[in-house]
DNA sequence: CTGAAAGCGCTTACAG
DNA sequence: CTGAAAGCGCTTACAG
């Protein structure tokens, strides 16, 4: 079967302790010794086996990423961006779709720890499902707060809502909503609502929020949207929380056949590689997402290196406008 | 630190092979003992240690999946299709965004055969990277020649090339073009070039194909798709080997003021759940994403479970039109 | 510079 | 019905 180290070590002529001492580059060795193990390893076709190593060294360079699912540009890019700088780290990804879904993710969880995870990265939430601080596994979380220990890393959701209430205001809106996903309290996302409220109030303007409350349910969001239209027939701006709300608010407008920018003007967020290809014309609030990865992961491997030392408790990166067509 | 089987022995007064015995299940055990046992493990919150069971069951219930990228809406919906799957089936996947790089996907099989995966998935291709018969790891690739041995599945490619030229020419075009990525041979996506040539001969109409050499790259997608409406002017029809493909078409067929489906009829491949929400009016080949998932696992499982077993070499999954408005 | 021994946390024959 | 022992493939003190 496959060749372990005493295998390396009989053809090498050197005991077991030899051979892991090369592999792990440790303590002296001579450098013919050296040379005859990796002989033996090439003739041998040696592959370590890292959970033997793992079982031992209480590290398995392994971390748990859950998000909703992968089939969401957003999450989809997010996802790729965390694993490719998790592999330049030699860190592996072991991959959770939770779909919103508490069950799911209960078991995602225990999961995880069963694999001895080095630690998780989050992008979901579900209420009390953890006992998040009763734990002692490294976690980042990102866009949600999970409990008042676990740092949290994102866009800074407030600038970014501010900045795309004022675009649609610069532009001569007068009569601007919002559409948002669900609105719990505990998604820093909601500082985009927030904004929105506070940039429309600043200005002696009402501001009228509407919730899709399941978020990636299309029926239910285009009833929201179509309601939303309904209810305000003078909208001349809206500000949707995400770009595929934002493309359903333009599907409708079209629908409806309102022309845009010239009677509505229409501003998403997130900002995908995805969603600016397919639709290069629509104006959002683009993320940083590579660099919302990449800090993550920082603070995460941080965390597995440097347990008892305090972590920055939030980041939030800029965000940048993007003028597409529709604004 | 975390509890293991010992400390549950002696807090349920038996011995640790008692413990395993209830954990796993395993020979017979008096329900008095069952219960003191369990109840030792909730009350140190006990959590097994997979990474121990698996060195010594030689089974780790992990697979690997090589995708190019999750950031792509195909590989996106793949990926989480996949994931639920194996998650259901008590499978874990450890996530390999290759981007299509051979040192990458070289790495990424290194590590995959270290941390023991009992097999994986493959959707990418890297010509002659890997000795893929001198292996002994269950593999299943999915749209991808890799070798005589390994499984292929996929949607239908030929049907559905057959379907998308035969929907154009029904609609009353002439000039149709096709628009594909790098034409490798050992992609059975290539089957949907093939099956465009042969309806177009069939009809006695002369058939061109433009191929964008490098699949990811906006731009060079973008120079070569003008080049098609440089050289043909007169061309009325446009099968895109994927909607992306098709909706940069569109795209240029726009700047170009033509009008769609009058004009000029686009139709694509693929059909993700993605670009059916953000681009409805787009005709299309939808691919059975969560069937080949499925199958791709159920294949993988079988080979798992019995490796001397010979499986099904290839398995091509039906296609269907969706009707849009672009054709 | 190198090796024998013990141990990472589990499981499974083998006794009793 | 239950336990002591050996072993999964590795690594690291501890000797020499």
């Amino acid at each position: 079967m496959k060749p372990k180290i005493k295998d390396v070590a009989k053809v090498a002529g050197v005991s077991p302790t030899t051979v892991s001492r090369v592999l792990n580059d440790r303590g002296y060795i001579s450098e013919t010794t050296r040379k005859s193990v990796y002989d033996a390893m090439h003739q041998l076709n040696y592959i370590p086996n890292d959970l033997a190593r793992s079982l031992f060294n209480q590290r398995t360079h392994v971390i748990g990423l859950i998000v909703p699912t992968t089939s969401n540009p957003f999450y989809g890019e997010l996802t790729a961006a965390i694993e490719n700088y998790c592999s330049a780290q030699g860190l592996k990804v072991l991959l959770c779709n939770s779909l919103n879904r508490v069950d799911k993710e209960k078991q995602y969880w225990e999961m995880l720890r069963r694999n001895q995870v080095d630690g998780v990265i989050v992008g979901t939430y579900n209420r009390g499902l953890l006992d998040y601080d009763g734990h002692n596994l490294p976690i980042v979380a990102i866009d949600h707060y999970l409990s008042k220990a676990i740092p949290v890393v994102g866009s800074d959701n407030y600038a970014g809502g501010k900045l795309a209430t004022e675009t649609l205001l610069s532009k001569g809106c007068k009569h601007v909503l919002h559409v948002n996903g669900p609105l719990e309290l505990e998604t820093p996302a909601n500082l985009r609502r927030k904004a929105y409220e506070d940039v429309m109030a600043q200005n002696g303007l009402p501001h009228v929020t509407y919730e899709v409350p399941h978020v990636f349910d299309r029926n239910e969001q285009e009833r929201v949207i179509k309601k939303m239209f309904d209810e305000h027939p003078d909208v001349d701006g809206v500000f949707a929380s995400d770009d595929l709300m934002a493309l359903a608010v333009i599907r409708e407008a079209r629908k409806r056949r309102l022309s845009i920018p010239k009677e509505l003007k229409v501003i998403g967020y997130d900002g995908t590689e995805m969603v600016r290809t397919v639709e290069p014309e629509l104006s959002t609030i683009c993320q940083p997402i590579s660099t919302i990865a990449e800090t993550s992961v920082t603070l995460l491997q941080k965390q597995i290196e440097a347990p008892e030392k305090k972590t920055v408790r939030e980041t939030w990166h800029e965000v940048e406008v993007f003028q597409g067509g529709t604004v």
